[in-house]
DNA sequence: TAGTGGTCTAGACCACCGG
DNA sequence: CGGTGGTCTAGACCACTAG
C-alpha cells in the first residue's frame, strides 16, 4: 500500500488525508465498481488481500467490515467474503419499503406501461445531474401488491448510461438487479422525499380508485458506488392496504 | 469481566453466547440506562474500563464503536468518551425527519392542546405492550413549522413511567429531552409506519385547511435503550410546504 | 506536557465450512 | 483436514485537547 514506511505517506494533518483502512476500502470499493469483482463472487481472504496491499490483516478487516455495514459485501464465517448481489430479499430489506397490510413483506409484481427516450426535462436535468441536452429513457409502470394494483410509477434514466435498454424485448421487474448485471451499475443507496398528494384522474384509473383519493409520494433519486445519480423514480401509492415503514435508528 | 481465565467462560456453541466485547457493551448501556452515567457526562477511559472490567482495551473499544455508531455515545479525539444528549440537533438528524420547502431543517414550534389522563385503549395496549387495565397519558398538539401550523399530533404515554407529567405547568416542546433529564428515559429509536390519509374535519381546522385535504399519516412507536415501547405517536402532517426525508443506505 | 481517542500492527485461539 | 472469518490480546505511534 506504502512505498515508504508503515506509516502514513502523508502527514496526517494535510487535507485530503485518509486512514490506510480507508485507502483500502477505496481501493477495494473501485474494484468493485469497475466489476473486477462481480456480484456473488467471492473476494480474497484478509490474508491475501493484506499481502498484496502490504498492510495487516486488521486494517483490511477494518475496511471489510465498513463494506459490510453499507451492505456492499457479504461475509460469512467459514466461506469468505462475497460481493453483495441485489437479490430479492436485500430489495425487500434495503429499497422496498412498502410493506401489505398483513404485515408481510412482498416483492411487487410489475406491469409495464411505458418505455420511451426523451430530451431530459430541466428537472430531470437537476435530478439526474446531467447536462442541459443530454437524454433519458423514461419507464411507466403500474405495480401491484398481492395482486392488487398499488402503485404508479415513473422512473427516468440516463440514457448515455443504459445503451440497448429500450429496444430490450422484456424489462425485468428486478430493475437494480438488471442494472447490476447487464450495465455494471451497483445501486448503492439513495434519499427519498415523501408527500401526500391527491390522484390525478390518469394515476387514478390506472390504481382503480376515484379521483383525488389521497396518495403516498415518494421521490427518489437513487446512487451508484461513486454516489452518482442513476435513476430518478416518482412513485404514487395507494396506502389504503399497505403503509410505508422507517426505522429510526 | 470474566472469573476463570481470559477466553470465554461458556463454550461459544451454547445458546446464550455473547461475544466478550458484546458483553462489555450490555453492561455499559445497562449503566447508561441505570443513569450510572448521565447524558452528556463523560465516561472513564478505554484503558480504565479495560483495566476495571478485565479486558484488552481493544474489546473495550468495540464495545464503544458500536455504541457509537447506535448514537449512545459521542467521542472526541482528546477529549474522551462522552454520553449522547437528545439535543435539538440530534433530534433533528434522528428524530424528526420533516423538511420545510427551504430543506433547511428546523426544530417545530408546538402549541399543546390537551393534555389528560385515560385507561389505555385496546390498541393503546397493544402498541405499548400494556396490560389491560394500565393507565396511558394523552397528548394532543399542533406543531408549526416556520410559523405555519403544520402537524396535527397525538401521543400516548405510559402513565406508571411519567409521574407527575400530567400535572406539570408546562410540557416542553423538545419531549426526548424531557424524558432524559426528568424521567431517566433515553429513546433510543424506533419503527415509523407512514400513509396517506384524507384530512378529518377536526385536524383540517387545527391547520386550516379544508377537510379531505391530502394528509401524510406517521404512525410512530418509540422504544428505550431496553427496547420497550415508550411512546405512541400519531401525526398528521399537512406536506404541501414541507416533505418526509428518508435515506436508503 | 499528560491524557485521550484514532490508527496500525502482530500474533493467537476459536467456530464454522467445505472437501 | 485446512482455510475462512470472528474474537481477543498486547503494544506501538499519532493527532488532538486541556491545563
Amino acid at each position: 500500500m506504502n512505498e515508504k514506511t508503515n506509516s502514513q505517506d502523508e502527514a496526517r494533518g494535510t487535507p485530503g488525508f485518509l486512514p490506510l483502512y480507508r485507502q483500502v476500502k477505496s481501493l477495494l470499493v473501485r474494484r468493485i465498481a469497475e466489476r473486477f469483482w462481480q456480484p456473488g463472487e467471492i473476494l480474497p481472504s484478509e490474508m491475501q488481500i493484506a499481502a498484496e496491499l502490504g498492510v495487516s490483516q486488521g486494517t483490511v478487516r477494518k475496511a471489510l467490515d465498513e463494506m459490510t455495514a453499507e451492505r456492499l459485501l457479504v461475509r460469512r464465517q467459514g466461506r469468505g467474503t462475497f460481493v453483495a448481489r441485489h437479490d430479492e430479499s436485500r430489495i425487500l430489506f434495503q429499497f422496498f419499503k412498502i410493506v401489505p397490510e398483513t404485515g408481510i413483506p412482498v416483492f411487487p409484481e410489475s406491469h409495464l406501461r411505458r418505455v420511451e427516450t426523451a430530451l431530459a426535462s430541466p428537472e430531470e436535468v437537476a435530478r439526474l445531474a446531467l447536462r442541459p441536452g443530454d437524454s433519458v429513457i423514461r419507464i411507466a409502470r403500474v405495480r401491484s401488491l398481492n395482486g392488487r394494483p398499488t402503485i404508479s410509477e415513473y422512473l427516468a434514466l440516463p440514457l448515455e448510461r443504459f445503451p440497448g435498454l429500450v429496444g430490450q424485448a422484456d424489462i425485468p421487474n428486478n430493475l437494480y438487479d438488471h442494472f447490476a448485471s447487464d450495465y455494471g451499475i451497483t445501486i448503492a443507496g439513495g434519499d427519498e422525499s415523501l408527500r401526500a398528494m391527491a390522484a390525478p384522474a390518469e394515476d387514478a384509473a390506472l390504481l382503480g380508485i376515484p379521483e383525488g383519493t389521497p396518495l403516498l409520494a415518494i421521490d427518489r433519486v437513487a446512487l451508484d458506488l461513486d454516489g452518482k445519480p442513476v435513476e430518478w423514480r416518482y412513485s404514487l401509492c395507494d396506502t389504503r392496504h399497505c403503509h410505508y415503514v422507517s426505522g429510526l435508528r
